[in-house]
DNA sequence: TGTACATCAGTGAACGCGCGTTCACTGATGTAC
DNA sequence: TGTACATCAGTGAACGCGCGTTCACTGATGTAC
């Protein structure tokens, strides 16, 4: 069989795989990531316990797979949005949707850390691949009116953003960005403004309003 | 012995009640609510594993008491430092030692819900507690100069805060007060900032400044 | 003050459970000549 | 095309573990007369 190319074999293979990973995040949809159960997931995979150590070293790490994924995947979507001409509000949008597409993936990224687990590098490059994107798309943007005391810090302390030429202050609105609509999706999310009755999705809508004109 | 007041057993009740929220706070700490073992705990205190049964019928409801006591806990503090006459940006203060003081305390509330636990009726009193001080401290503030959508959706959905003859607006802005220190935080404790350089307390700082002038 | 009784904190053994992981093995699939 | 061998997916039994929780029981503390 073609010795370059996939042979049928690793097609198998990474179709099991995904299919591991599909019911793993059933599970996690439904009992959160410390529910995860290799034996529950084999079970629903159609196999015996053991035999996903074929596909994933240990539990750890198809974890670790899940969060990468998971990373990869919003990456992706922000920069196909920002590809297809949106600006800072459809970034948002895109955000929005996406978190609340499968709110448990959203959270095992950015909601409560397990400690002593520590995420392995490849997965803070995608979330500066995502930065990068934000960051983008603000220096589109006219520039702020005025300046902060923060943004006189960030000036000093900018070498992780060393490859954008942009002012501190675009630098300062694409973290504004990230921090405040994290704010509102995640207790959103967790159900914390439930009592009371607006929708979230203005309050979402006009956080992102005032980063575009501040 | 005295029927009124607290006899000596119920004071011997209440110590070993607290010994034991302590040492499940210290487990949290290290392991998070998905790593607090009854039995751990009940050989950190000194005892049989049974024996915690003598104060919580459950390991849910031990959790049930730890969230009630981290709510408890933060309204209080919010409540006495308003109280001393403290403006917005010192209970931003308050909130930011608070959650630095013991992340795993303030994750246990604002971070990943566990999908299936409902939090008993009373927390969402306490929270609703908070939301208090937030619109008290706010409504001392001059006015916001102008309204946005968000703030004429809240016109019509204010019925939450029935007890505030406050303006919408007001009302906005404690809900954004909330949501943008808790993005900073959560981001922040997360770990999600390590990479970039800035100090997270300006950063924080900044966003508690944009609130006080709109 | 002393005795009889009730209350209740804590123990130790035992329950069933599901977990992650290992190991030796079977059987099918692909590879080399 | 056919045969001999290597690769690898998957099985079933077994491991030790720690978990939450129950139960019958002991012994100390408080209460009532």
């Amino acid at each position: 069989m073609g010795a370059a190319g996939t042979s049928s074999r690793e097609r198998y293979r990474a179709q099991v795989c995904d299919e591991i990973k599909q019911h793993a995040w059933a599970q996690i949809a439904t009992a959160g990531v410390s529910g995860l159960s290799l034996n529950a997931i084999a079970k629903h995979v159609g196999m015996s316990g053991p035999a996903l150590y074929r596909y994933f070293a240990s539990r750890d790490e198809l974890i670790t797979a899940l969060i990468r994924d998971a990373y990869r995947s919003l990456a992706d979507a922000l920069r196909a949005t920002f590809d297809s001409g949106a600006d800072v509000a459809g970034l948002a949008c895109t955000v929005r949707e996406w978190a609340l597409r499968d709110p448990q993936r959203y959270f095992l990224i950015y909601g409560t850390p397990v400690p002593g687990y520590h995420a392995p590098e490849d997965t803070t490059e995608i979330s500066s691949e995502i930065m990068t994107v934000l960051i983008e798309a603000f220096s589109a943007l006219s520039p702020a009116k005025q300046s902060t005391p923060f943004d006189a810090h960030l000036e000093n302390h900018r070498r992780w953003a060393d490859g954008h030429a942009v002012p501190a202050t675009t630098l300062h609105r694409a973290i504004s960005f990230w921090t405040r609509l994290h704010g509102v999706l995640s207790l959103e999310l967790a159900g914390h403004f439930t009592g009371m009755e607006f929708d979230p999705a203005l309050l979402f809508a006009d956080e992102v309003n005032t980063l575009l004109t501040p």
